[in-house]
DNA sequence: ATAAATTATCGTAATATTGCAATATTGTAA
DNA sequence: TTACAATATTGCAATATTACGATAATTTAT
């Protein structure tokens, strides 16, 4: 089929998956880092230093953008690209909640 | 094209973007997060709390075994499951290290 | 040995993702 | 207006993912 059965789900882990995903392919996760890393973001960095085509670097934010892991506002000929600071303290609160539970757990059995 | 030009982007990206990619689906997060709340950890549970058949379960898992983010031992007729704490602490540092460096930023301007 | 229970694998169909060339869109400058 | 620069969209080919029925493999119990 092709299509997660979403719908079985609940909102949060729905949530939690679509970011999860965003972020799940390398040249996203440069883009974050490179998002993370300049104070000004403008996407026509982004596209010099990744070692894609325009279109699919253009794909790639929008994808980020829909996921709710980065904003982009116009500005003029060029387009302000900044990380969502919500978006990913649900995931980090997310990460941090398993791994502080994992400490607790008595059989850790594998 | 459809395959990740992986080689361009760095190990830690490749590692990040692999796991992240595990996570990015609802059952295996729901997985993650049944795994979390029981002490004993065996398939069978799991295959009856989802809503899916039992061989797209077993997808799912193999998917999370082999991004490390859970380890699975031979236990006579059944499988026991665990998360890797490994795995999913470097996931809880990448994110602590995004929002940590988000808040000292002079100019989140979107 | 046989049957039952549990998990994995195979095969296949439907759909999604990745990447880029070509083109469109939008804003700036002359 | 016209030209230029930056980003988005379209269209397409190659590949990957998702899901499940059928079947295989493995272990336990009888």
């Amino acid at each position: 089929m092709g299509a997660s059965k979403t719908e079985h789900f609940s909102d949060k882990q729905n949530q939690i998956a679509a970011m999860a995903k965003a972020i799940g392919h390398p040249a996203r996760v440069a883009i974050i880092e490179y998002l993370l890393s300049v104070d000004t973001c403008i996407c026509g960095d982004i596209v010099n230093v990744l070692p894609l085509a325009q279109p699919t670097v253009s794909q790639h934010l929008k994808e980020l953008k829909n996921a709710g892991i980065i904003k982009g506002n116009i500005e003029g000929t060029a387009i302000c690209y900044c990380l969502n600071p919500d978006a990913l303290s649900i995931l980090e609160a997310f990460f941090a909640h398993i791994t502080t539970h994992i400490k607790n757990k008595e059989t850790n059995c594998c």
